[in-house]
DNA sequence: CTCTTGCAAACCGACCGGCGGTCTGCAAAT
DNA sequence: ATTTGCAGACCGCCGGTCGGTTTGCAAGAG
């Protein structure tokens, strides 16, 4: 008789432990090549007690997505639930949000996990992600909007159809931003860096320009992104694993 | 001993046979729920002669992935060689290089192509669908660009970045041409489809911003696209397969 | 207060069907 | 006779199932 040592967990723990190595894996080895007997093996618990828990390999997935999500929303109901500031400024604060985020919590971890994220085994992932921050803003966004047509501050047609644009622009730079990722270190760095701050500009004058304000109203919030970015260190060769 | 019976083809036929019977299956099931051997069957080959041609289940998808953007990529070489025109004419043509297609190719058959596409189980598939016709639009787009701005027509400050963002755009109205099509047919077709007419307008509007062009200087190229769109065939009910 | 006793929740791991892919061998074509 | 196209048994592995076991805990007995 083998039977190895069980330990008993509350199954809220386990969920969340389950969860934080299923994220390890999903980021390191992409969502379709981790295998759920991987994600056992790294929990230490069995087939059995992981079916008990979730039903399937996707609801692992969405746990993780919808841990992920939960960081990027609590900071947006600040905004959402601001009612007291002009349109301007809760734009301004809203297209903020982003580099807040990033420069308050770990960068050089942040670019390395967007890194991964936009590997072509991990697409299902990004872009399921993409979609629930999509939706998260799209009320957030919409609100303000409003707000500023109605007191004349923006010029736009269509509100929603603005909201939506914007959201979407708002993964613009991200292009560029994962070739000056991967141009770090190399002898490109300079040049995608510079384009990089091209996309920055370009995606936030074409924000001003969608609501009819004058360039330079709306901005990412952190000048020193670029350098910032490409100081960060460049990921150990790979491995033959 | 019951071998079937058995059908040799010269290689350039049977690949095109199975990239064929693989789109079929890909476009109604998905690239993940479709098996090789529902491939196989359809086709009525075996194991051995599908491998015989194709080194993996991948190499189907970037088969008929090439064979997609074939088509794209046909028309817009004609754009790309034309030496004489203006920049804004070449504009103009770009631009409108997708409406002429559509119009031209069995539209209700593309919409359909389209909806499917889109679905979850397609995510794979259309990603990498889009990063090709990104990748080749690209040096097309640009050429215009620095065209246009040599001689003074668009005024903007980055042609790479610039050229980037029109093509990250031009996918912008697909997300309300989906929703409109699949509310053909429901209550809120009405508001589907005025959401997609001003998601179409902002887009090119948008274009014209980004290169200092007056609002109107490029257009889809198909005002009846609402229309013609909203007028196709909804999809016969889901059957239990 | 301690000690059974009962039981639901947590967990184990052998097992299953089906997947993508390999391999040996044969038949057709040249 | 040699090469090319193909058949189909086979392999390892994966996601998921299932019958049974262990654990924690609460209620009742002493």
């Amino acid at each position: 008789m083998k039977t190895t040592k069980r330990k008993n967990m509350p199954p809220k723990e386990r969920r969340d432990q389950l969860l934080g190595c299923a994220q390890i894996l999903f980021f390191s080895k992409g969502f379709e090549d981790t295998t759920v007997q991987d994600v056992l093996d790294l929990a230490g618990v069995s087939k059995g007690g992981f079916y008990h828990h979730f039903k399937s390999k996707d609801e692992l997935l969405f746990g993780v997505l919808d841990g992920m999500a939960e960081g990027v929303f609590s900071q947006m109901d600040l905004v959402a639930s601001d009612e007291t500031s002009s349109a301007l400024k809760l734009l301004r604060s809203f297209t903020h949000l982003r580099a807040n985020y990033l420069r308050e919590h770990d960068y050089p971890g942040q670019v390395e996990f967007f890194r991964v994220m936009n590997q072509d085994k991990n697409l299902v992932l990004l872009e399921q992600f993409k979609r629930r921050v999509r939706t998260g803003a799209m009320p957030v966004l919409t609100r303000i909007i409003q707000k500023g047509r109605d007191d004349g501050t923006f010029n736009v047609a269509d509100v929603d159809t603005a909201a939506e644009l914007i959201l979407f622009l708002s993964t613009f730079m991200d292009l560029a931003l994962l070739r000056a990722i991967e141009a770090r270190g190399t002898d490109t760095a300079d040049h995608a860096a510079r384009n990089l701050q091209a996309a920055i500009d370009m995606q936030f004058q074409t924000i001003d320009r969608i609501l009819g304000l004058p360039d330079g109203t709306t901005d990412f919030g952190w000048p020193e992104a670029v350098d910032v970015t490409m100081a960060t260190e460049p990921p150990p060769p790979p491995s033959i694993n």
